[in-house]
RNA sequence: GCGCUCGUAGCUCAGUGGAUAGAGCACCAGCUUGCGGAGCUGGGGGUCGGAGGUUCGAAUCCUCUCGAGCGCGCCA
């Protein structure tokens, strides 16, 4: 908003410097940022640093014959060349004021900013094998899946969420967890005589499908462990959607493997493969000729005993999703994955796409700490730490918040003790409750006969002009910048550091300015109004993380809107 | 051995080639006859792992090196 106007400023102004020869014609681009220090003024810009080289000129040079120009806008209130060749400018406090107005008529629009083109983006996030729950490891890719998808959609983008269904029956890890389950459902029955398969699956949660089973009264049909294999699979994947659900996380489709296998699909795929002769037989197996296309090296699709590897359902895969009109493929896997970018990349070539369209985003490992120590992902009774857990301990709302707290490029420690027994002090309460302590002035106002204004006309608008409103006003503008570029590159835990930075400009206004003072309505009304505005900023961002905006606070008990299960 | 990721304050981490490298936690000292004190103000704290290089300018880019995590299967 803001931003972008003055960046299109400079630009005009640069343009009509090359147009009368007084800069030589060399592109460069134009960056407003933030300055360093607020002495610097609202807005700087080191467009003259950047471009002295290509220019051919001194720094300074380029900045004093900018310099008038940007002043004959009517914008600023002084435009400064400081140091090397910075431009610092300072906004004249109604043109900030204007924008009030025009955020209450966004309104949870917002967020959205304009992006160049629309892409239509599959995003396929989580995916675990049906043979456990959502672990906390996956929380994080969750989290981080969940709210790229958002930020894909705000910045103006078709966003589907897809879940692959790992429930292809000749999975031997499938099998192993059937045996698994039958082992403890058989034992239930009074049977202790079974064995337990070797390297088999243990904790609550097996036992628990077993009693399910047992409790529901069903009973096996035809071949037991196909039988064990599609029934506590289905129960899984029931778990994983009801804990993903409880999350926050829908997903468009459920879509899975054993379909593309039903459907011919697979043998489909192979074939267009093999005769665009990226796949060959050998030693009885067939390989995908992945080496030649920048993998590692080349890899088995069709084991020599005739049953397909994985790879060969991600090949079906990846041509059904391209075949289903998809612009971009995004793939977000967890840091034991990333030797399959360069494999998935190969496939998708071999299959006539360029794979440029296929993103592939890993996320690093998380590592919990409970008293101090690594807290083990499978205890020592073998139960697994389950997403459901941490979210019963300290709610669904830090859980996101923390997951999203660091750059999912990043290993990070995730806290539970600091989560949970110090939660008045994290961060996401800090955020959430300058929407609490927002909610109540509007509420407080109200109650002496003040409505929020929807216009705001001259007069008030030249009552706002106090620094700390002026910085409010200016952070609740950056909303749009930061998704933008969030979908860009994908840091999305940028937006929790705006959410906290967007609070703490509010708690710094209420400190500054009081908001009701029936003695002065006119002033009441425009403070009204920027309270309105942070609002839709803090809930517009929040939406965006996917945690709640809280009316009210209270110490006791975490709300149920705020996810506590 | 090869590949991917990371290394910044006591801890956990931000940081878009740019100005004096920031935040939270922890620690210390203050602020309430006012809209929620889960707030605000101030303070101490740094060899940006190390060494070279590119640049007017490097935490950021390049090379090397040290350290940590993960991955390298006719498993999924």
């Amino acid at each position: 908003m803001l931003r972008e106007r003055l960046t299109r400023l400079i630009e005009l102004a640069v343009t009509d410097l090359h147009r009368s020869e007084r800069f030589p014609a060399a592109e460069v681009p134009v960056a407003v940022e933030d300055p360093k220090s607020p002495e610097h003024g609202d807005f700087a810009c080191n467009f003259a640093l950047i471009a002295a080289k290509s220019f051919g000129m001194n720094p300074r040079a380029i900045a004093e014959l900018l310099q008038p120009r940007l002043m004959e806008s009517g914008l600023f209130e002084s435009v400064e060349i400081a140091g090397p060749g910075f431009l610092n400018m300072r906004l004249r406090p109604k043109v900030v004021a204007e924008y009030v107005e025009k955020v209450l008529a966004l309104g949870g629009k917002l967020a959205q900013s304009e992006s160049k083109k629309r892409v239509r983006w599959n995003i396929e996030f989580v995916s675990v094998n049906p043979n456990g729950p959502i672990t906390v490891g996956s929380g994080r890719g969750a989290a981080f899946g969940d709210t790229l998808s958002r930020v894909m959609e705000a910045a103006g983008n078709g966003v589907e969420r897809e879940y692959y269904v790992n429930d292809g029956v000749n999975s031997e890890q499938m099998r192993l967890f059937a045996e698994s389950v039958r082992y403890y459902y058989e034992r239930d029955q009074g049977k202790p005589d079974g064995t337990f398969p070797e390297n088999g699956y243990r904790g609550e949660y097996v036992e628990g499908v077993a009693q399910a089973i047992l409790a529901k009264g069903l009973q096996p049909d035809g071949e037991p462990t196909d039988w064990f294999q599609r029934t506590s699979q289905e129960m899984m994947i029931q778990r994983q959607r009801e804990d993903l659900a409880t999350f926050g996380v829908q997903y468009k489709t459920w879509f899975s493997e054993q379909d593309l296998h039903n459907s011919g699909a697979v043998a489909s795929a192979l074939r267009q493969i093999k005769q665009a002769g990226h796949a060959e037989e050998r030693e009885g197996a067939l390989y995908l000729l992945s080496e030649r296309l920048g993998d590692e090296k080349d890899r088995v699709l069709v084991r020599a005993d005739g049953r397909p590897t994985y790879l060969a359902s991600d090949v079906a895969y990846l041509k059904n999703k391209f075949e289903r009109g998809y612009d971009r493929l995004m793939l977000i896997l967890g840091p034991d994955h990333h030797g399959y970018i360069n494999r998935l990349k190969a496939a998708t070539q071999a299959l006539g796409y360029d794979p440029a369209r296929l993103e592939i985003v890993i996320f690093q490992i998380v590592r919990f700490v409970k008293d101090g120590e690594p807290a083990p992902m499978r205890k020592r009774d073998g139960n697994i730490y389950e997403l459901r857990d941490l979210m019963r301990e300290i709610g669904r709302d830090v859980v996101r918040f923390f997951y999203l707290m660091r750059s999912h490029d990043t290993h990070m420690d995730f806290d539970i003790d600091l989560a949970k027994q110090q939660s008045e002090e994290n961060p996401m309460y800090y955020a959430q409750y300058a929407h609490a302590r927002l909610c109540s002035v509007i509420d407080k106002a109200a109650e002496v006969g003040f409505d929020v204004p929807v216009r705001l006309n001259e007069a008030q608008e030249g009552l706002l002009e106090h620094p700390k409103e002026l910085a409010l006003i200016r952070k609740i503008l950056d909303l749009p910048h930061e998704t933008a570029r969030c979908a860009e590159d994908y840091g999305v835990h940028r937006l929790t550091t705006y959410a906290v930075d967007l609070a703490r400009a509010y708690h710094h206004f209420y400190d500054a300015c009081r908001v009701v003072q029936p003695d002065q309505p006119e002033l009441t009304r425009a403070r009204l109004a920027l309270c309105k505005a942070a609002q839709i900023g803090l809930q517009g961002v929040f939406g965006l993380l996917g945690i709640s905006a809280p009316e009210r606070m209270t110490r006791d008990a975490v709300s149920e809107e705020s996810g506590k299960v």
